[in-house]
Parts: structure tokens; sequence; C-alpha cells
DNA sequence: AAATTTGCTTTCAAAATGCAAGTGCAAATA
DNA sequence: TATTTGCACTTGCATTTTGAAAGCAAATTT
């Protein structure tokens, strides 16, 4: 009853991210700088509506790609990351990268980046994605 | 006034295709095979509808991702083909298609064929991007 | 000549979006 | 202690997008 239609991937799987830029801008910004609050979101450059956020993280935590936990400073915060789930979804984000890059304006210092990462492609998301798991475990 | 407001992709480039699950449907029907015509994306299994299969090959064509033809037997046919740009999209599919398989439940056969692709994913994106290259020119 | 196929367009109800304002709780400030 | 501020949302509502079905014109088949 409670069961919600999903939407299909592209690749046949059912999720919801898929066919949605905030969720993918969301995965985005937790790769590039991991736990983030709510605020941090609402902050990031593309403007998201709150109400539009709100949704998409309950569905990304629903869809176990995100974490809820709590700041170590304050109880009015809540710290958001990825899941190992979450994590794996670098190469992806990565590619879009490289396209982007080479079809598209992009700034100067994503740019760079992109040119760093291709000299050694696997073995930078091998590492980052090591790296990004370690820091999971290091937040329990 | 006729110009658009593009919505954001996850890399700091525009373009509608992010955020829209169709249209990576009808990235990921061209590059399995060829040209298609309008009927041969609505059979597809998950059901776009014909209004929003409209826009979406509208959207695609204004954004260099897909080329429109005439089919070489009927008037009435119109063959959608991938540009070079489109083709370009290939790694992020195949790098969707292996986050899938990891995480979720997909068909046997896409398991075998992705299978195969891993032994040697570089080599297989290179040399299939040029097979799609390929058949670009010679339906000129 | 009539029926069917093909590639769309139109209509319209239902759902999703996006903006602004509001709420509730915790922490900082007066 | 009282009050303001900051943070994480929620609510209301007008606008936009969607999706299912029906319609349509041109081309093709019967």
């Amino acid at each position: 009853m409670d069961q919600k239609k999903r939407s299909n991937c592209p690749v046949s799987c059912s999720l919801d991210i898929w066919g949605d830029k905030w969720s993918l801008l969301i995965v985005r910004d937790l790769l590039e700088s991991q736990p983030c609050t709510y605020g941090d979101f609402l902050k990031a450059e593309e403007k998201i509506a709150t109400n539009i956020l709100a949704t998409r993280l309950q569905m990304l935590e629903e869809n176990g790609i995100i974490t809820k936990s709590e700041h170590p400073d304050s109880k009015a915060k809540v710290l958001y990351q990825l899941t190992s789930k979450g994590i794996d979804l670098l190469p992806i984000i990565v590619e879009i990268g490289f396209w982007a890059d080479k079809y598209y304006e992009i700034d100067k210092s994503k740019k760079a980046v992109l040119k760093e990462i291709k000299k050694g492609k696997e073995l930078f998301v091998k590492t980052t994605i090591q790296r990004l798991n370690k820091e999971i475990v290091k937040n329990k």
C-alpha cells in the first residue's frame, strides 16, 4: 500500500535519482566535501529550493545513498554524508565531468582538476572511494 | 526573448538532459541500436508518453546530441541517431550500468554484457565509440 | 479507394515545482 | 532570565510539467 511506483533508470534498475538533477547535485556536493549540513546544500551555486532539498534528502536516505547524523558541536545541526553506495556514484560523476569539459565551458578550477584526474582515472577513483569510505568509519 | 533558462548540470555545464530520465533512456536506446524511429522509442520497455518523447527528441536535437534524417525506405519514417557528442555519453551510461549492477537486480543478459565490458572497459568504450562514429558517416 | 501506419500535436486533470512565509528547537546574546 | 539569532525543516499556493488519451495529417499498404 505504501509501495511507491518508481521510475526506471536507464539500465533497468529502479531508482528515483535518475531523472532528478537535484539529487545528483547533492551527491556531487557530498563527494566534494563530505559531511554537509542542510544549510551547506542551500548555499550551493545552483540554488535549490528548501522544500525540494528536504524531499530529495529524504528520498536519498530512503534509497540508502546518504545518512543523517548528529553534528558534534550542536544539536541544532544535522550532518549528511554518503554511504558506500553513494560513494560508488563517483565514477558516474567523474564521467559526466569529462563529457561536460569536452563540450561546454566549465570554470578553470574544475578544468584543472579534471585534467589531473585524467592522468590516472582508475587510480584516482579507486583511492578516492577508499578515502571516503574510511571517513565514514571515522565519524561513527 | 526565446532564450530558455536552462537547468544546471552537476558539473557546471548547462544542459537539460541532466535530471531527465527520458532523455537518458533515449540516449541509451540509441547507443544500443543506432538509428531508431519514433515508434522504436515508444516500443521500449519503459513506456514513454508520446508527447514527452516528442519534446525530448526536440530538446536533444537542439542540444546537438541527436540528429534527424530521412528513412531510406519511406518518407513517413524518420531516423534518429546520435551525434559524436551524443556517442560520447557512452562512458556515463556504462558507469551507471556498473553501479546498478552492484546495487540492484538487473536482468541476466545485461549482467552478462556488463561482465564482459568489465574485462576491458577502456578498450570497449574506445572501440564502441569509434564504431558508432563510423556508422554516422555511413548514413550520410 | 479505404484502411492502416507513422510521427507527431492537442487537451486536460493530476502531480511536481518553486517561491515566500511560517514553525519549532537549540544556542548565542543582552 | 529574556530575547534574539541560526538552523532545519514545513506549509500554502500560484505556476509549470507531466502523462494518458484522443486527434490529426501525410505516407504507405491493402
